[in-house]
DNA sequence: CCTACCGATCGGTAGG
DNA sequence: CCTACCGATCGGTAGG
């Protein structure tokens, strides 16, 4: 009913926030025809099946989130500046998207093999841009910190544990999350960047 | 049979690489019992059912984790030392315990809601414990941050996300790790100690 | 008689 | 697009 969102989308969107809440064990297929005031045959019209589902909503988000740090051939600005924006554009991503980014992480050890084995080389590339990008900066003399592909893991559990903290309800508006997150993430690679933020006169107390 | 290790403790060890690989849902009661080659009555004559196992296990890794921001009352060193050995502890202790600890972030939707709250009132605890610490240490103008909460839950994330990347097999020793992931926790918090660690005349590059 | 265990099978529910 | 229902498999427990 109420035409505009397409039945698809709206099977996606119910679906997205029943396993997130309950995984995907945790989640039939009843539940979510409940949840939409349909049945079974209307769902599998548009999916093969339950993985079909999942799978959608993860590859989704992990693409949101993991190419983040690509940039144009010929972007020719430093590396620390390109990663000023890629980590921001990450943070951004991953808050937008966390319920489902969440679903990529929770749900590991009940995805298809294949599928889990193509959302690891999407992550693989993403840290390998990633730590590519932190290691010139460091040999330009604009970052520092000791071990690439440890802090860069570490960058990563800071973003993607965020769905076990984080509630869109919260008191923390979704930019200001953004901007706190990723001014963490700029410390623990020592990036230090003239940001044109609204931040009064306040010195790093 | 090899008396030696509880048959409980056995029955514990098995699931714990089991739940890690396979989820709870994705663990069958039977596929425990295959690991170990005994029948499912050995099983429920020890653990009233699958959940008290999974519970046994989440358990035990969390409170491991999770207390090692607790000092002796009497304790009179400054903040930022304490907070020093409590970081290294936190990381050490999610190193050993990786696998069960991935499992209370991985399986939480299977998790009784009782005993889910439980867990989350250990981490809260932890986090309260890990922010006062904070505070007081930048009080005290030996740690520079800005956002405690965010950073202390950035550094949750830090190292409860581990998990997802960390391979005892892998060319990383263990020691070498907690090393590695403790300096970048201390330099999300602007922590400087003078560690006696085996490091040449290294500058921070 | 108890414990520790086995072979066999139960009720209930999942995906399809 | 729904009602009705299947083949398969789950966690948990019976008697001995």
């Amino acid at each position: 009913m109420t035409a505009g969102i397409d039945k698809r989308e709206r099977i996606l969107l119910a679906a997205e926030d029943l396993f997130y809440r309950n995984g995907f064990a945790g989640t039939t297929m009843d539940m979510i025809c409940g949840e939409l005031g349909v049945t079974k045959p209307f769902v599998y019209y548009y999916f093969k099946d339950k993985h079909e589902i999942v799978e959608t909503l993860a590859w989704r988000a992990s693409v949101a989130c993991l190419t983040t740090m690509k940039f144009a051939a010929d972007d020719e600005r430093p590396a620390h500046l390109k990663l000023a924006e890629g980590l921001q554009r990450w943070v951004a991503a991953c808050v937008t998207h966390f319920r489902a980014s969440a679903l990529a992480f929770r749900v590991t050890a009940s995805l298809r093999p294949e599928f889990r084995a193509e959302l690891r080389t999407l992550a693989n590339d993403f840290y390998a841009d990633l730590a590519a990008l932190m290691d010139e900066g460091r040999v330009q003399g604009k970052l520092s910190f000791d071990d690439a592909t440890v802090t860069a893991r570490a960058m990563g559990g800071a973003v993607g544990f965020m769905y076990t903290w984080y509630r869109p309800e919260g008191r923390l508006p979704p930019e200001e999350l953004v901007a706190r997150l990723t001014a963490t993430l700029y410390k623990m690679i020592g990036l230090r960047v003239a940001t044109p933020r609204r931040t009064a006169t306040r010195k790093d107390a």
